[in-house]
DNA sequence: AAAAAAC
């Protein structure tokens, strides 16, 4: 582990003995495939981004050295989704993205695209510029935002949108979906409603939906990025900017709202908006806007908007069959494009599991893991809210510095707060609950723990997704305990999917039966109902923070109080805001 | 299969 640590800054050899220690230190636990992540500091193995065979199927048993200088697979037509058999309506092509040059930072992906007439991708944000006539301010906001290559998901589905084609679109985390609804949403809403250009009646014209309040401001700063120098209205939606717009003469210049979907519900049915000029709606995060929690309220909002061209488009990294029965029926004549591998992890993340026993053991491994070398910030997911209050103060109690805690049981205050010191580096270990499994985008993060097993493949693809972002590397460990055995297997087989490796007996286990289940969920709801008090943030936290907030006013040396930990690297601060999902 | 999140 903390050869590793050294390694990732560059500052010492690479000891395979050492290493191994350290991994049988950790029980069961495979920390790093065969130098996965430590590539680049190896002698004779690819960096990463040119590593293709990484995206290829089967894991690494597989990973031949067989392509050409130029890094391209000889089998590139393989097929590798299981559900693609050809359809007699459809037009169909496979590429790789071209674009892509060595230099890239970004890994070359096989996209695949479905449906009729499907528009032709584009190699560059200036081919795009070109072909549908972009407003030179957008594609200058681009560039300001640091966007340089545009990405699979963006090369091939910004052209589908552009052309108001219904999309749905499957590209892993971390790979710029965002930008992919964004940039084209903006370019056909032509002008600002308040323009004087703008012919395009009145009210607000494009609604963007998103799971968690954290996501949507997330999306709404990545959209202002886009918007500069033009008088664009972007609501975030709130209580708040919800009241202003029950003035109408407000309502009515409205361009653009980011919202979740409860929030619109409410102002639909206060009467207080009016989305029958809507031609644009994305669902961001699909699958979860989609499942049953959600799916009524979706509904409702998607049944407001009433304007006969209303273009729809659904993005996520995941998309379960059922998921993507529902939204394949609510879009009109739909492209349906998939990046990677569907419901698989990014090869960039490296991914282990590490045996807890049970679950008072996990406190410990953790403890443990703090104190040896590890790349700050931390993301530590856990399974309900208590639990993420009390870890959080068992670690401060533990003098782990910088410890934080997010949760939707907290204020709208202590949630945005705590994002804010995410974003800005000061938190070191981010404890947090399903709230921050999706969409997230922390660029400095290069470490996710699973500290509760997750409770679904979704939710691990998209919780270890919080790292490994835009191309860098990340790592992920995942602690199961005797309980979580019955879903070993396939976790361990999506870990395999995805090109680390795990023992082998993990995918001999046999399939997870209906009677372990239901007694899983037994236990699991015990539990719950035992900790089922609301929680707030922990008091240990707020204590601490009392004392940094008056050390800071004093000097900017807050830290001293902790323990030094000069091994600890300097948290990067994860707001360059380049690209999200 | 179940918790979390949404107001």
């Amino acid at each position: 582990m903390e050869a590793f640590h050294l390694l990732s800054r560059g500052g010492a050899q690479f000891d395979k003995k050492r290493f191994k220690n350290d991994v049988q230190l950790f029980n069961k636990s495979k920390t790093l495939d065969k130098g996965k992540g430590v590539a680049k500091h190896t002698d004779g193995e690819l960096p990463p981004e040119l590593d293709f065979f990484k995206f290829t199927q089967g894991g690494p048993g597989k990973r031949k050295v067989e392509c050409g200088a130029d890094g391209r697979s000889p089998h590139k037509k393989a097929k590798v989704d299981e559900d693609d058999e050809s359809d007699e309506n459809s037009e169909e092509h496979e590429d790789e993205d071209e674009e892509q040059t060595a230099s890239s930072s970004a890994p070359r992906q096989r996209v695949t695209a479905k449906g009729n007439n499907v528009p032709e991708h584009v190699k560059s944000f200036a081919d795009l510029a070109k072909r549908y006539n972009l407003p030179s301010r957008l594609l200058s906001n681009i560039a300001q935002s640091g966007y340089k290559q545009p990405t699979g998901i963006q090369s091939h589905g910004v052209p589908i949108l552009l052309e108001s084609r219904d999309l749905a679109a499957i590209s892993p985390t971390g790979t710029g979906k965002t930008l992919s609804y964004l940039l084209p949403t903006m370019a056909l809403l032509g002008a600002p409603a308040s323009s004087s250009q703008s012919d395009s009646g009145k009210g607000v014209r494009a609604l963007i939906l998103a799971p968690t309040r954290e996501l949507a401001h997330q999306i709404h700063n990545e959209c202002l990025k886009l918007a500069q120098g033009r008088k664009w209205r972007i609501v975030l939606f709130s209580r708040a900017t919800a009241s202003t717009l029950a003035d109408k003469n407000v309502r009515d210049k409205v361009d653009i709202i980011i919202s979740t979907p409860l929030r619109m519900v409410a102002a639909i049915q206060s009467g207080n908006l009016e989305l029958s000029n809507v031609r644009h709606i994305v669902l961001d995060e699909a699958d979860r806007m989609l499942d049953a929690e959600f799916l009524e309220q979706v509904q409702e909002v998607v049944a407001s908007c009433t304007h006969p061209k209303v273009q729809k488009a659904v993005f996520s990294a995941t998309l379960p069959a059922n998921a993507e029965k529902i939204a394949m029926s609510m879009l009109h004549d739909p492209i349906r494009v998939v990046v990677g591998l569907k419901d698989t992890p990014l090869p960039l993340i490296a991914q282990s599991l590490t045996y807890v026993a049970d679950d008072s053991s996990k406190l410990p491994t953790l403890l443990q893991y703090l104190s040896q070398p590890y790349n700050p910030p931390l993301l530590v997911f856990v399974s309900t809210q208590p639990r993420a209050t009390s870890l959080a103060e068992e670690l401060v109690l533990s003098g782990t510095p910088n410890v934080d805690c997010l949760h939707a049981g907290m204020t709208k205050k202590e949630r945005e707060d705590a994002v804010s010191r995410m974003r800005k580096g000061e938190s070191w270990v981010m404890v947090s609950t399903e709230v921050m499994a999706r969409g997230m985008d922390f660029k400095g993060v290069r470490e996710v723990i699973n500290y509760d097993f997750p409770q679904s493949v979704q939710s691990y693809v998209h919780r270890i997704g919080r790292t490994g972002r835009a191309g860098r590397e990340g790592k992920a460990i995942t602690y199961f305990t005797d309980e979580d055995a019955p879903f070993l297997k396939t976790i361990a087989n999506v870990i395999l999917q995805s090109g680390s490796t795990v023992p082998e007996w993990m995918v001999k286990l046999p399939k997870p039966s209906k009677m372990k289940r239901r007694e899983m969920g037994k236990v699991k709801r015990a539990d719950a109902v035992n900790s089922a008090r609301r929680v707030g943030r922990s008091e240990a936290i707020k204590k601490r923070d009392m004392i940094a907030g008056s050390k800071r006013r004093k000097g900017k040396d807050e830290l001293s109080e902790v323990p030094k930990r000069d091994y600890l690297e300097k948290p990067r601060a994860t707001d360059a805001g380049e690209m999200s999902e």
